[in-house]
DNA sequence: CTGATGTGTGAGAACGTTCTCTTAACCGAA
DNA sequence: TTCGGTTAAGAGAACGTTCTCACACATCAG
């Protein structure tokens, strides 16, 4: 029996005949009533097939049992496992996940966290388009909203934060290729945005062992430092025509900046690409130009995405644990709806590297 | 100048001087107010830095702009994209968007549903895990609540749906196969939950050409009908033992079953999958084996994933427009919430047959 | 017997909006 | 002048809950 209308705690209490304080302890689940009260209300609320209005109980207890998220695009592999693992932890503690995309751009992003905050979510979980300005979660932190951060830090902005050791991750799969005997190594990266004067820049400090601050920096770049160390601990010079710049997040742009590199008088024997978009990139520009693995050129890739393992050959990764990584970030911003108070924590997960086919001892 | 405790409309009115009636419709954008006490409400709201309660707003509209979606599993290619598609169109609508999965598990498809019939959600967008019983959605249907569903259709639900065209689908891709030559072709299809007495029975059915009440059919039933009717077209007797099983949806199930129909006496020529989940398996268990494709075994896969045009030979696949679908599904249940009136549409998506390198012809 | 403590119940306020009424002013037409 | 219509604005109800308070009635220690 289900009634067109939904019924209220007021037609409930009506029907059992006690009032709406009874009924709502009793539907609440708050306060003492007795048991027979008890019955009669749930009986009465089966009957009329009542269904408690979150948005009343919420506007009153301020509380919505709602996380909100601002991804960069969910239909990406890594977004689409980070928010897995939110989801998963989301559920088992009762909550809603409102989501959104930025697609990357900060005007959209602005737009989201307007979005959610006017409905009153408890907390979020952004993954940050600028790593410099960002004065919308700036608010939000100063509204006492919480906030968790992935993927990437804010400048001056002291929250929650998950991320992948990129520096770390890349170094080793950098060196990994330099003890498998490989010289020229390529880069193919991101690199959106240079901040502080460019990429050519960039790399005379890196190359310099000038002390740069990692934390802000975004996760090509920290990557692309990694490579740099890598070479710096392994004694070996960097070559800056080795490093490729695609310029923006898609596959498309890695794919247009591979082949010149591949053409070159001195190609790399291997190849280094920093995520899983300019991984299927660099794949399918090595295809179109026939180009074998491991036996024309090696590679490693960061990300360890689902066709890797049964490609031929099998993708040598960098795995990061993007489920646990949307797990942790959630737990996290639980624990600051609770309440619990800690100074701003950053959680950098460790990445593995996993062995198959790709690179070749040279 | 961003205040620690949210500015309520009420403040916003003592602050310029007028009721909150009169400060509602300015910052609400209703009714008439005059040019300079929209200044003043406008000028207060801006310096207190006011962000409206979406939460009362809803309670009292009885709208929320929300959007509920029930999918399998975010993180398969499958949903990440589809949940792309309602996201955009959401989006562009000023919509929000609660989602959450279901494992294809009624028990939590409920829990979800339910969840998300509390928060008030506008309308729903489920991919249903059981297409004969599902009273929740009877129920949903029956509070007056829009319902689109996605994929797949459930008995005597008579809501708006969009799907693609499977069966028409399947019997393309196996034809293309017999039109290469193939005489045998084996099929790798999840197949979980018989309906009407088993896949004996079924394919006995079919086989036989007996009318089968297709709607309500799960997708790879569908798809394993596309198969059988193609055989029928084509002349060709079915093998049953050629019908590949994996009784539940995940490539490990797919992977598990393939080496003992390529270790069989006659073992075919060409694969079938039905899904992007078997694809995976199957291609996993294909590179176990170290079978090559196309020179030892042919495969079409269903859904294109990314990897399948940069794969060593490219993968043949039936592309099903998944990004169109889930853009479908949102804009027909806008429609639904903005009151129009049709009866239940039912929009079949043609899939696309994209020939790469992995049929040969005998 | 008194006071303190705890349980059970209801009346009514509160949450932050929008909605419904009412009043008033103004305008032009009868 | 009177009437109807439009525009502007405020008072207060309404949405469906939970919260606060008050009170009645136990029970129990001193």
């Amino acid at each position: 029996m289900v009634p067109k209308n939904k019924a209220t705690i007021t037609d409930v209490a009506r029907a059992a005949g006690v009032s709406t304080a009874t009924a709502g302890r009793v539907l609440g689940g708050y306060g003492h009533t007795s048991e027979d009260k008890k019955e009669q209300v749930l009986k009465a609320a089966q009957s009329l097939g009542y269904r408690p209005n979150a948005l009343a109980r919420s506007l009153i207890t301020g509380k919505t049992r709602t996380l909100g998220v601002v991804a960069g695009d969910i239909q990406s592999p890594f977004y689409a496992s980070v928010l897995r693992g939110i989801s998963n932890v989301a559920e088992a503690n009762g909550f809603g996940l409102l989501i959104t995309n930025s697609d990357e751009a900060q005007s959209k992003e602005v737009r989201s966290v307007e979005l959610l905050a006017q409905k009153q979510v408890d907390g979020l979980i952004v993954t940050p388009s600028d790593t410099r300005k960002a004065r919308h979660l700036h608010n939000l932190r100063a509204m006492g909203v919480p906030l968790v951060l992935i993927d990437r830090a804010v400048a001056g902005l002291m929250v929650d934060r998950v991320a992948t050791d990129n520096i770390a991750a890349a170094e080793h799969a950098v060196r990994h290729l330099i003890a498998a005997g490989h010289r020229r190594i390529g880069i193919v990266a991101e690199l959106v945005d240079e901040d502080g004067g460019g990429l050519a820049a960039f790399l005379n400090r890196a190359i310099a062992g000038d002390p740069i601050e990692t934390e802000t920096l975004y996760p090509s770049w920290q990557r692309l430092l990694g490579y740099v160390r890598a070479h710096r601990i392994e004694g070996l010079s960097v070559d800056p025509r080795l490093t490729l710049r695609a310029g923006s997040y898609s596959a498309q742009a890695a794919q247009a900046v591979v082949p010149s590199l591949m053409a070159a008088a001195e190609a790399p024997t291997a190849l280094f690409t920093t995520d899983g978009t300019m991984s299927e990139g660099a794949m399918r520009a090595l295809n179109e130009l026939q180009i074998s693995i491991p036996g024309d050129v090696s590679i490693i890739c960061f990300d360890d995405l689902d066709w890797m393992s049964f490609h031929r050959p099998g993708i040598t990764t960098i795995s990061q644990p993007r489920l646990a990584m949307g797990e942790a970030a959630a737990r996290m911003l639980l624990e600051r709806i609770r309440g619990e108070e800690y100074p701003p924590r950053t959680v950098l997960m460790p990445a593995e590297l996993i062995e198959r086919g790709s690179v070749a001892r040279l």
